[in-house]
RNA sequence: GGCUCCUUGGUCAAGCGGUUAAGACACCGCCCUUUCACGGCGGUAACGCGGGUUCGAUUCCCGCAGGAGUCACCA
């Protein structure tokens, strides 16, 4: 009896403003009205205004894990004021639009935000928290810690050498049964304190649960009293989890599988606390290959660029490319299931968590960009030209002049092979169109150069010289080639590859090498796409100017 | 160091007691072809190590090794 007055007068002195109760909050937070099955998931990141690849991928699981019944949120984690950016939210907000993440509801900005179950940003739930918080110390299951960081730094280097577990715990609790005029007398001094929770673990005790990707896992109880609210009255990061995911209720928790190991202190969280917990899917972290120790490591900031989700913006990679890949690494049967149903949206694919890989994947560039020159390759032209516009007005004003400068022509160049039964596979990014295209424009194109050394520069001419008083720009396509054919005949070339190859010595070379030769007169290049189309596209008067300029250039 | 997770070709990965151990990317070869791509066909290449259990282990159990994560008033 004296016990319970003394936790509710405690309450009271650490928490004199605050008058909701728990009970108020659960009322005003009642649960979702959603089909039954639908799941609620969230990406609660630090509003640092950095996308890191890893997170992207974790917001994608989550995004995906909710699908199309469920809700998908956005919290901002903003408990620790170091680590604030200004505009970090906004931030992350585009850095998950840009791959086409747009959440359900949560905070869409600095100041914005939507949905039921907010405020979504933390440092607007203060109130909220120490509500909760001091419930527990009317309850006697929190208590104010009055020790100093250079105490607990004293108590760690003990502990440590001792080989014991190091933490605030036992006999290191030192102020876990503090008398309320203790704590009066030292917070009227002034004294800086913390709000731990008095953990109910048992030194011995085991506790297990089942990962939604790992399995079933085996681990010690907690017995930490782990901090509940910082000397600022700001909620740690575990005791904001167990009271938002509550609250909103989430009812799948996706994470990085460096949460792992605080699963303890949030089941723990949640049981005192009275809530039913939450299911937990801990994933691999993305990893990436060590040039310096030729093992694996976590993608890097600082090292490796392509951890920043930017960089995929900057490279030009389609968002839906992007979002092939990631799926790819998520559920490894999509392959398969894409295969099979190639013009399916993405969302009909049935994403498992359990089909998730335990282990942490290498990220794998080359195959993003096999996967995003298949997903560019079945574009339309239209389609293809608004993202080359979009991207460029961002990444590259010079493109952006020239496919905006004349958008017909610009259609008309990605028409090119685009739509048959065989689309080129050529493009697998934005930023390589500048250089795919540049022949197409004079500004960019450098002229005939690049000439097949197997052929004398005399014959070179001959061939440009001839098939320019022969060139005929109304042709259809299918006399173009015979065309071309009949100008190798005449010069001494073979009619086909085939003819040259059993008699190499009666020839020059072949109809390849003839096409060849206007290839470059015409484009500078070796290889491109039809050289038919190129010509149609480029005009009568272009191609013949580009032949004219590389003759006198012989 | 304690705790925890992970370990099939170069990479991503199927597999869940008996398989010629799938498939994809990359690589190589051939075919197709006016070039380059595409496409088609084929090829090289893998169960970390050591013990068990079992008629039989990639698969189950135990060690070991290696990798990763975590041990904050950061998330």
């Amino acid at each position: 009896m004296v016990r319970r007055m003394s936790n509710l007068s405690m309450a009271q002195l650490l928490f004199p403003e605050i008058d909701k109760t728990p009970e108020d909050y659960e009322k005003m937070y009642p649960a979702r009205n959603l089909p039954e099955g639908a799941k609620v998931t969230r990406f609660a990141p630090s509003p640092t205004g950095f996308l890191h690849f890893g997170s992207l991928f974790a917001a994608f699981i989550s995004a995906k894990t909710a699908g199309n019944d469920g809700v998908f949120y956005l919290r901002i984690e903003d408990t620790d004021k170091k680590r604030e950016v200004e505009n970090g939210v906004i931030g992350m907000v585009n850095g998950l639009k840009d791959f086409g993440l747009v959440p359900d509801e949560g905070a869409m900005s600095e100041t914005e935000e939507s949905g039921e179950y907010g405020p979504y940003t933390q440092s607007r739930r203060t109130a909220i928290y120490q509500a909760y918080v001091k419930s527990l110390v009317e309850q006697g299951l929190a208590y104010p810690c009055f020790m100093t960081e250079q105490e607990i730094a004293d108590v760690r280097a003990g502990q440590e050498k001792e080989k014991e577990l190091p933490g605030i715990y036992g006999k290191y609790a030192k102020y876990r049964d503090i008398s309320v005029e203790d704590a009066k007398a030292r917070i009227e001094n002034g004294d800086e304190y913390v709000v731990r929770l008095k953990s109910p673990g048992k030194p011995d005790g085991r506790i297990s649960y089942k990962d939604e990707v790992k399995g079933k896992i085996e681990m010690p109880e907690n017995i930490l009293d782990i901090v509940l609210l910082k000397k600022d009255g700001t909620p740690t990061y575990h005791f904001a989890h167990a009271i938002d995911d509550h609250l909103m209720h989430t009812t799948h928790v996706t994470r990085g599988d460096e949460w792992l190991s605080s699963v303890p202190i949030h089941l723990q969280l949640f049981r005192v606390l009275g809530f039913k917990a939450p299911k937990y899917a801990h994933i691999a972290p993305i990893m990436k290959e060590d040039a310096e120790t030729g093992g694996k490591r976590k993608l890097s900031k600082r090292k490796d660029p392509e951890a920043a989700v930017s960089y995929y913006s900057e490279m030009g990679y389609p968002k839906g490319a992007v979002n092939e890949y990631l799926m790819t690494i998520a559920n490894s049967n999509y392959e398969d299931w894409r295969r099979a149903n190639k013009t399916e949206s993405i969302d009909k694919f049935e994403f498992k968590l359990s089909k998730m890989s335990k282990a942490g994947a290498l990220f794998d560039l080359v195959k993003l960009h096999d996967i995003s020159k298949t997903y560019i390759s079945t574009m339309t032209a239209d389609e293809v030209y608004n993202d080359v516009c979009d991207w460029s007005a961002q990444y590259d004003s010079e493109l952006n002049e020239l496919v905006t400068r004349d958008t017909e022509y610009a259609k008309k160049i990605f028409s090119i092979e685009r739509g048959n039964k065989k689309p080129r596979k050529d493009i697998g990014k934005w930023s390589e169109v500048k250089d795919y295209i540049a022949y197409f424009y004079d500004e960019l194109f450098d002229g005939a150069r690049g000439w097949a050394d197997n052929i004398d520069k005399a014959d070179i001419k001959t061939v440009l010289e001839r098939y320019l008083e022969i060139y005929d720009h109304n042709g259809t396509a299918d006399a173009w080639f015979p065309q071309v054919q009949e100008l190798a005949v005449e010069l001494g070339f073979a009619k086909t590859p085939k003819e040259y190859k059993n008699d190499p010595d009666s020839y020059k070379g072949h109809v390849g090498d003839v096409a060849g030769i206007i290839r470059v007169a015409v484009t500078g290049r070796l290889n491109t796409p039809d050289l038919y189309t190129i010509m149609q596209t480029l005009g009568e008067s272009k191609v013949k100017e580009r032949i004219t300029d590389a003759v006198k250039g012989l």
